[in-house]
DNA sequence: AGCACGCCGACT
DNA sequence: GTCGGCGTGCTC
């Protein structure tokens, strides 16, 4: 006699085979055992999922098809995993199977079961034992944070400041934890790779090599395999590791950090996107774990829960050591002559740091030479010829590139339409902006009489595998006197010889149509500031300047104060009176389409087909819009945004709505997707 | 997502 | 007359 068994597969959610499918089974399988099963013409991996009271509509049990294979020598997968998975899957709107296996390390879908135990058996390179307890003695405000932890539960906003020392604090809250329950796991998470090696340093110093593992998309199948294994077996302790770490089997999880919460990285921006630092809470409060959250700048979402005493706030104004927060020098860029680039007092101010052998970090925004190269006859300019944007002028290696496609080209010798040779740069990124500081710093020599050295970071200069280490490690070793550079060198990195940060072109982001762009600026230019002055020796003349067009803007106000609880209250006024998050929840669809028409009208007749499902009255449907970048590969793209006042009737909203996507047809549709809290509008 | 089946243009 | 374009449809 056989039985039917649930298994989730990979399956997107727009293919309406969201949930399990049942296979028959000689043998009963327990629920979170890996097995191969056969789905269409291939053969796939999938999870013995929980029995459901299989509803109609279910083939007879004759017509199943029978489990392929188990992959036994392992734990099956645990009932809060599972439950974090569905949970998962049901609040951003995806197939269960989908997210299950993309919580699972890719190189799983192909060992069979032999080979996976060969893997699991295979003992971890051991290192050397536990190393000494080098624990630092921490300040009085670190200690009032991990006491709080220690004494506490659920979820806690460590509101540190830019040197504060957080990581401390993390590392002293796992070794309390560990000596409460030597087997517990912690999970820590970080919004970038690039902030993994620095934060893996310190771990492992701590805890011991054989205690910690990584779990990011920079690593090798095989090495992502034996951190996933070592984590679902319990023999890792710590789990370091970016957003896809929130998913990872964890059995004895009992603490959970995430640094730099505010983070957009935290957010998956394709296949199923959530939120990591939202699960986070969840799988807190699902496992009984703590959950620490820690920015400098919060989320206004974070910062409204500690408001509401949903989440405990501990708080660490202050640097460690002498160091102080820098001053912050604000230009008015109404006073300076017409296309200034650097005013006159910055650029004084940068040279007498030269001159002291103190270092300066420049900051913008934007890759490349220029963001546009236009004619200067007729009015031919840089665009993508398949997307609705320019090509950015890389002068490095005279190309053209479009960000969003990849589309590249050489430069042309002229222009492509009027053949005039006359075509210029317009605007400045980083690469321009290294040149023009080359220029104007020419003459200013370092205390040795040694000429000025400018560098440059950023996702280009840092391609090549290992450049990022070395070029951070030119910086370390003060072997840079200026470092320019985009968002990549204000996070994390503990500089301790700059005493002075530049914000460049701050001002787009202050009148953007994104209601976010106040609070990603502000939180920005706070982590910028806060690279400056971090060595206590150095930081008493440290300085965060920015050149502004609205200097009276409330925003820079705040940052002066460097006073986020300020800029919070009264962001969350403006929030509030405009039912915006975290007042009120949004969502998203996304319709891609071979013509803007056919993308607009597929959404449109799915938002006329809501009328009358449940919680349509208490939602807002807003029109089908063009995405701002209306056009990405030679695809068109729309969406429609959803509002709601309660989490909860929005989500019921879109679950019954999810069907009636699935019906609507629209030709030339491509795809389509539903974005639930989504981050950009 | 894969991987089929299924109808219309340039080649041995 | 075939090989192959990717448009629709299914996967327990």
């Amino acid at each position: 006699m056989s039985l039917s068994l649930s298994v989730v597969v990979p399956m997107p959610a727009h293919s309406s085979l969201g949930g399990p499918l049942s296979y028959r089974s000689e043998f009963p399988l327990a629920p979170g055992t890996l097995v191969r099963v056969p789905l269409g013409r291939r053969e796939v991996l999938g999870v013995v999922w929980d029995a459901q009271d299989s509803a109609a509509g279910r083939p007879e049990s004759a017509d199943l098809k029978q489990v392929a294979g188990v992959l036994t020598g392992l734990d099956p997968l645990g009932p809060r995993w599972r439950q974090l998975v569905s949970f998962t899957a049901n609040y951003y709107q995806r197939g269960l199977g989908e997210v299950a296996l993309a919580a699972l390390p890719p190189q799983l879908r192909d060992l069979n079961a032999q080979q996976l135990a060969r893997r699991v058996k295979r003992p971890a390179p051991d290192a050397q034992g536990t190393p000494p307890p080098a624990t630092q003695e921490p300040t009085p405000e670190q200690q009032q944070a991990l006491a709080a932890v220690e004494a506490g539960t659920g979820c806690f906003l460590l509101f540190g400041a830019t040197g504060s020392g957080k990581t401390e604090v993390y590392l002293q809250a796992v070794q309390r934890l560990f000596a409460a329950d030597p087997q517990a796991q912690a999970l820590v998470m970080v919004p970038e790779i690039n902030l993994t090696p620095q934060l893996e340093q310190r771990f492992v110093a701590r805890f011991g090599a054989s205690d910690v593992v990584s779990l990011h998309s920079g690593m090798t199948h095989p090495q992502r395999l034996r951190s996933w294994l070592a984590a679902h077996a319990g023999t890792a302790r710590v789990v370091l590791g970016t957003r896809m770490a929130v998913l990872a089997s964890m059995p004895r999880l009992r603490l959970i950090v995430v640094d730099e919460e505010h983070d957009p990285s935290y957010k998956q921006q394709e296949g199923a996107r959530y939120s990591a630092r939202d699960l986070a809470v969840y799988r807190g409060r699902l496992e009984g774990a703590k959950v620490l959250l820690g920015s400098a700048t919060p989320s206004l979402e974070s910062w409204h829960a500690c408001e509401r005493g949903r989440y405990r706030l501990l708080e660490m104004p202050s640097r460690v050591g002498a160091a102080q927060l820098p001053s912050v020098r604000l230009v008015d860029m109404n006073l300076q002559p017409h296309k200034t680039v650097f005013s006159p007092q910055l650029l004084a101010a940068i040279s007498a740091r030269v001159a002291r052998g103190e270092q300066s970090l420049v900051f913008l925004n934007r890759r490349g030479y220029a963001p546009v190269l236009a004619c200067t006859s007729c009015d031919w300019k840089s665009e993508c010829p398949n997307c609705s944007a320019f090509r950015v002028f890389h002068k490095i290696d005279r190309t053209l590139r479009c960000h969003h496609c990849g589309y590249t080209e050489r430069v042309p010798r002229a222009c492509p339409v009027c053949g005039n040779v006359d075509i210029a740069p317009v605007g400045r990124g980083t690469e321009r902006l290294e040149e023009n500081l080359a220029e104007l710093l020419a003459g200013e020599r370092r205390p040795g009489g040694e000429p000025v050295r400018i560098a440059r970071m950023d996702a280009d200069s840092t391609r090549l595998k290992g450049s990022l280490e070395s070029q951070l490690a030119q910086v370390h070793a003060g072997e840079v006197d200026v470092l320019v550079g985009t968002q990549m060198i204000t996070k994390g990195h503990d500089f301790r010889r700059i005493t002075l940060v530049a914000a460049l072109n701050a001002d787009s982001a202050l009148f953007s149509s994104d209601f976010r762009a106040p609070e990603r600026l502000f939180g920005l230019l706070m982590q910028a500031a806060g690279r400056a002055g971090r060595d206590g020796a150095r930081s008493g003349n440290s300085e965060m300047w920015v050149q502004t067009w609205h200097p009276r803007h409330p925003l820079f106000t705040a940052l002066r104060k460097h006073d986020y609880p300020a800029f919070a209250s009264q962001q969350l006024a403006e929030r509030e009176q405009a039912g915006m998050p975290p007042f009120g929840y949004q969502a998203l669809v996304r319709a891609d389409a071979r013509t803007q028409e056919a993308a607009q009208a597929f959404l449109a007749s799915a938002a006329a087909a809501a009328a009358g499902l449940e919680g349509a009255g208490s939602v807002t449907l807003y029109s089908a819009v063009p995405m701002t970048v209306q056009r990405v590969a030679n695809v068109e793209r729309a969406q429609i945004l959803v509002e709601s006042a309660s989490r909860g009737v929005l989500q019921r909203f879109l679950a019954a709505w999810h069907p009636v996507l699935q019906a609507t047809r629209e030709k030339g549709l491509i795809r389509w997707a539903v974005d639930v809290d989504p981050l950009a509008i």
